[in-house]
This record gives structure tokens, sequence and C-alpha cells, in this order.
DNA sequence: GCGACATCTTTACAGTGGAAAGATATGCTG
DNA sequence: CAGCATATCTTTCCACTGTAAAGATGTCGC
């Protein structure tokens, strides 16, 4: 498609006047969300790599410089598709962390979930060298999504210890690293490793059953 | 420049003839080596974004297809880099790990200083999109390196339990994401948040403390 | 010598991000 | 309601990229 006007031929039905009408309109109204769609369609389908300026234009339909009136360049768009995804984000942390009946890593589950459920967004949130990192709206909504982090910990967002900001940095690092891994495919082969039958799961949670050692034992990953 | 070869004129002394001698040779002799230690330049100096198959050429001074025949395309050049890399990771992993007096975390801290010494390199390593997965050098000078990580928690390269793989993917895991926190930025803003003059260094510390509770008192963070 | 081969350069092309200028619709002001 | 400023979108253009193909140049075995 070389652009998205398309021109119809119609007949004004009272006046009998031949209208040359547009199929789709000149300015379309909701830019600015079809492009935010359109790049995360484009994310899903082609990675972070396939996501172009031009690939999310056409993919909404519109011409290539479209964008640029929205988000200036592709940073500006990449670093709108990554506060979307950490609002996202942020909201399915607080869900898991609040839940009444949450269990200790259930938020680290969460976050797992998201980013295999997410995979590239999941990658762009975290690649600061193709976002600006100075964005308000990115710094707000992530933030607002991490500090959800302290609080699977039970931990207040100011005014910790260095052994409370210890733990809480060590359960970030576990989980985060854990989760790049496995998106990277590192982790493929350790099932392999273990004794016949261990599945990726059960890894997961010895691993949380490890990093739990030492706790109180009814406490132990309840 | 558009080219490497310059034309140089000379006579020669004994025969008194003119001869054109090329002050840069056509074949280079040892290209893929140059290439190799140009674009680890490049990477260094530009991060990946700026690392270009045609920046490594440049840098090397040669043609923007000179890499072609050796490393076929881009992600041939990233593959053989990662490769290398993963080499020297190796060793510096294996000798902070094999040291006489080696405490519980050294591994950890060669593992995040290799990363802080050279982080795009290390982020090209962990970044599946842009390597070759299936070429074997990649695949054995990684599967060596990541060896030293088993070996570092004095396990076993096979026939692990499912508790001991736990704990070593859990060591894996929680160096792993803490470095690629801190080569994103994402832990700049930690100190703010501890106790009035709390170092990173501290920070990481308290990290492995964390990590650490409930082990043998004495053995504890040795 | 001399031909097969490896190595490197030149040329060409489609794709990219981005700048600039033009086209078109919308809304505000009188 | 007319007309104009502005927002929105398209077209055109340029420099850069990766890669393919063909040509130039050197090396080596026979």
């Amino acid at each position: 498609m070389l652009g998205r006007t398309q021109v119809d031929v119609k007949v004004d039905f009272y006046s009998g006047k031949i209208k040359f009408m547009k199929s789709t309109p000149y300015h379309h109204g909701a830019l600015r969300d079809a492009l935010l769609a359109a790049a995360e369609t484009v994310l899903r389908r082609d990675g972070l790599p396939g996501m172009t300026l031009r690939a999310a234009a056409r993919e909404a339909g519109v011409s290539h410089a479209a964008p640029t009136h929205h988000f200036g360049d592709l940073t500006g768009l990449l670093t709108a598709l990554a506060a979307d995804g950490f609002r996202r984000f942020g909201e399915a942390l607080r869900a898991a962390v609040t839940a009444p009946d949450a269990r200790r890593w259930d938020g680290a589950r969460a976050y797992i979930a998201f980013a295999v459920a997410n995979p590239a967004l999941f990658q762009l949130m975290f690649r600061t060298d193709r976002l600006d990192d100075a964005n308000e709206s990115l710094r707000a909504a992530r933030l607002h999504a991490l500090q959800h982090i302290a609080a699977a910990r039970h931990m207040p967002a100011t005014d910790l210890s260095v052994a409370q900001l210890g733990e809480v940095l060590g359960g970030w690092a576990l989980v985060h690293g854990y989760t790049l891994l496995l998106l990277d495919g590192r982790l493929a082969g350790l099932p392999r490793l273990a004794p016949e039958g261990t599945t990726a799961d059960a890894l997961l949670d010895a691993m949380f059953a490890a990093a739990d050692a030492g706790r109180a034992g009814p406490r132990r990953h309840d």
C-alpha cells in the first residue's frame, strides 16, 4: 500500500451530483493510539528488530512520516510503547502482590508471566539504549510499577536499612535475571541436567526454595 | 576514505626502475582478526547500535564489503565477537573461581566486573536475537564459560539434584539480573533510598548477605 | 609460467530514519 | 458564517545501512 487515501466515486441520491469521497479520511482522528497499537502488533509479530517506524506506519495504514508528528522519532515511539508496557506491568504486579491470599513469590511469578506473555515488549522496557530515559511518562510509569517490588516484601518505599535494601535488591535481581535468561533461551538446556522428568516450573520452585533456605520453617515458601 | 589502496611512487635503487608500490597491500593478511579488533573498538566507542558492518570495515580501513568473506553477514561478525567475549569471560571467571583464597561470591564479582569493563560486549553476548545461536564456536565458548558458574558453588557439571540445580540457577539469576540492571542504569537511584553515605558496593554486599541469610554462621559470607 | 583459488574493491539496490515542504482538515475568531 | 491559523497527514528527498554480484588483485600449487 502506497498510502491510505483511497478515492471512491459516489453519486448523491438527492442532488444527482458525482462526489469524490475518500473511504479513509485524511485526518485519522486517533492516530496516536492507533500507532501505538500497530507498533505493539509489529513488536509482537516481528520482534524488536522488526519494529521500525515505517513498519508501524504501514501496520496503521498511514504514511511513513505520520508518526513523526506524534512521537518525534523512533525513540519517542519506543518510549511511549515502553511506558504503556510499564503501566500494564505495574497493574499486573499490583494485582499479584495485593491479592488477599498472595504468597511470598507470587509477585515474582507475575513478573515472569508478564515477560513471557510480552517478551519483546518486556525486553524493550529494559533496553535503555533504545529509550528516552528523560521522558517523564516513562519515568513515572516505571517508578510506579517497580515500587510493587518493595511492596512484595512488605517493605516501605523509603527509609530502608541497608540490609532491607539488600533483600529487596536481591529479590528483584533474582527474578529479573531469571526472566531475562529465560527470554534469551539460556535456560532451555537446564532440565536436561536435572533428574528425568524435571519441569522448568519445578526448577523455578527449586530456585525460590534455595533463596528461602534458612527462613523460619513454617513460613518457608508459604 | 574511499578505499585503503594508496599508491606510492618509489625508485628501485639498484635497477633504477620506477616502481608503483602500494603503501597498503591489497591483501591485508590478517583481516579477520583486524576486523574483530576494529569491531570491538567500535562497540566500545559507539555501543551496539553504532556497531555496523560498515563502521567496522571503516575502522579497519578496508572496503565495506570486505567483512563478508570472513563473516558472511553482520550476524556472523557479531557472533564471532560474542564468542571471543565468552572466551575471555570464561577465563576471568575461571581465574576468580579457582583462586586459592577464593571466597563464596568472588565468581559473582568477577562476573559483574567483566560486564562493567565490557558493557556493550556483555550485552551482546546475551542478545540472542543478534547472534547465530547455532554457531559451534559460540556454543562451545559459552558452554565453557558458564560451566564455571556451577564450579563456583563447588558443584558438578552433571547429575545434579533438583535442589542443587535450584541453588546454581538462583546464584546465576541473581548475579545476572544484578549485572543487567546495573548496566541498564536501573540501580543508579538506589543509594539515595539507603542511609546517607551508602555506596553501591555496600549494597552489593548487602545483597549477597541477604542471599546468604540462614547459612551456617561462621561460613556466612566468608 | 600459469591457472585455480582466496581475498579485497566497486557497483548496485532495497530498506531504514529523519528533514523539509506541501496538502488537507479542524477549530477559533471576527 | 467566512476566513484564517493551526494541527494533522502525505510526498519527496537525502544519507546511511546490509547484502548481492561482478570485477580486480594477489597467492599458491602444479
